[in-house]
DNA sequence: TGTTGTTGTTCATACGTATGCACAACTCTT
DNA sequence: AAGAGTTGTGCATACGTATGAACAACAACA
């Protein structure tokens, strides 16, 4: 009806108080006779008043965004992964303002635009932040929590997966299966996630190794997708002692990898091979892989991390937190469940 | 060093200019001389100063967010093109703040909290707007882009990937490769897309149908994903007349199919059926299915979708546009490019 | 020299909300 | 009945920016 949008003092005036008043109705805390809220609300309606966030976080000196910086979401784990940030974000009545930082260099000068927002707080999935720009939001009064992050600022807090502990997991459910004849394949790059899974792995089978009844390999591919699990493939099962059982530190690649196998090798070859992948991504569960793999609940990180940040905002000078999310083994048909041994 | 974050007034004073002069500053079309601004610069970057986007929005009554409205990104295909979007966003110098609207019943309510963000634009990707929250934002000088929706709002701007045609694709591609019994399968759930595939795949069979020298069946399948496909299998493959060529309107669930086939029948007599799936989700090339399938740029949407958003920035109160993004048949190994036949 | 135009700057104000303070109207307590 | 506490409301102001209007300095032109 009205060409310009209702503000609070619209309302006021029709519902005869003060436009402090209106503020007032709206704020649960503050002493309103029920009367009067009740007439506040009605006029708001009436004229269809929305608050307007942009004077609330001048005041407020804070906005309900938070910043959610990603790269890489042509992965699907990390697709995933946004996906159920974004959820939590809004559970908790903030809104999301997605970030992605692929293929810049530097993510510093990106992540300071952020500051002119005002957040509530950022959630860091990818890239390197430095050490500057995290004390720059800081002293911003902007809590930032880092997920699977390999920083060491002492100034944020940190969720991070039990990498390493995915690592050993798998060397473990290897080793329980009778497999001597290890590789390991990850990225060339080196991502922290994919650094501290070969270094768990590794470090679980240290002691079989020196007993040389167990042997391991790290094995570098091109990129953490599907191609380059495929082409890794050949490298792989061409050489002259085939391994037994292949850890990949990306379910991508695995899947690649077993697709490119079916070329390679008979499938009654391939069943002697135990896979096992990372993440646990929807494809894992595909019949046409149904790859044993060590999940980790996306869910749970994103619930952590949404949760580290609103406790932040509840006390924002206690000590910094720093947690690790446990992760699981799923038994599928790339590895099947050993039966019950006495090595524990 | 400050406590406090500095402002256009903290700069002007280092500067020795008024606060008006500075914000000129950072405005390329103000007349500033030349060693003032330099000045400006200087003073607000020995600061650290960063422009507080809340003032502005107030000021300019626009901020540079722009809502991005999904549902069901668990869905790749979807999660993709959200990714495009915000990288589409991000280049305009704008900022994406998505919302996610799984599960709600009505995504009015939800909707209308985004108007007082006073966003730069809101781009609906997905769930049926009323015909009212549509009016709400235009009057509140908000536009609105319509992504692949059934509305018929005759002031959002409208971008539709041309459903029908792909459906027409399919069913040509069929009668071409001489395939008569032909199956079309859908979700049970009618979305937008998969009706008017359908509509188009039907329509183009018209003639051929009363020829009775082809025949058609609709297929409902649970839903829109994978485990659906899986399902639907035995009951399209253990009919008594086996169809020869199926055409389902989303990739997941004819990759859904073809695993489940594996079961139900040999490779050989598999090999006969046609299957053309559509959308081109990173799934379809993996060579575990190398679907045929109907391409649909999620690029390309993205990219169109932002620019009629930017344009409509540009002349407000233009017409609404209303485009369709034409698609692609990718021939992969589940139903063969025929020879070229006269057939056109 | 007077008129007109151009350039660069400042002044003052508006945007819409939240909130400390003051205060009036009650309710309780003694 | 008088002082003390409680409850509900209004007044006034601050937040940090953008921008129209005013103006000063200077150049151009007659």
């Amino acid at each position: 009806m009205n060409k310009h949008t209702a503000t609070s003092a619209d309302v006021a005036a029709l519902a005869g108080v003060s436009q402090s008043t209106v503020s007032r109705s709206f704020d649960p805390n503050s002493r309103i006779s029920v009367a009067t809220r009740q007439r506040v609300f009605e006029a708001a309606e009436q004229l269809g008043y929305q608050i307007n966030k942009a004077a609330q976080t001048m005041i407020k000196k804070r906005s309900d965004l938070v910043g959610l910086v990603t790269a890489g979401l042509e992965d699907p784990f990390r697709s995933e992964f946004l996906h159920k940030l974004i959820i939590e974000v809004q559970n908790c009545g903030l809104r999301p303002m997605v970030m992605d930082v692929s293929d810049r260099e530097t993510i510093d000068e990106e992540l300071h635009g952020l500051i002119q927002y005002q957040l509530s707080g950022v959630i860091i999935t990818s890239g390197t932040p430095s050490e500057n720009i995290g004390k720059a939001f800081i002293r911003h009064g902007i809590p930032v929590v880092l997920v699977n992050r390999t920083e060491h600022s002492d100034e944020a807090d940190i969720v991070n997966l039990d990498n390493e502990g995915a690592g050993e997991m798998a060397a473990k459910a290897f080793i329980e299966s009778g497999k001597t004849n290890l590789v390991v394949v990850r990225s060339k790059k080196p991502s922290f996630s994919s650094v501290m899974r070969v270094k768990g792995f590794l470090n679980y089978l240290a002691p079989f190794l020196s007993g040389d009844k167990v042997n391991a390999t790290e094995v570098l591919c091109d990129a953490g997708n599907y191609d380059s699990g495929y082409q890794i493939a050949d490298k792989i099962l061409t050489s002259q002692h085939k391994p037994d059982g292949i850890f990949f530190c990306m379910d991508h690649i695995a899947c690649g990898f077993l697709d490119s196998a079916k070329r390679l090798v008979s499938p009654n070859e391939m069943s002697a091979i135990g896979v096992i992948g990372c993440d646990d991504i929807a494809l894992a569960s595909f019949r046409a892989y149904d790859l044993t793999t060590i999940r980790q609940s996306s869910s749970e990180i994103a619930r952590a991390s949404v949760e580290t940040l609103l406790n932040r905002l509840q006390s924002p000078t206690s000590a910094p937190s720093k947690q690790a999310i446990p992760v699981e083994l799923v038994y599928r048909s790339t590895l099947a469940k050993p039966q019950r041994t006495n090595i524990e």
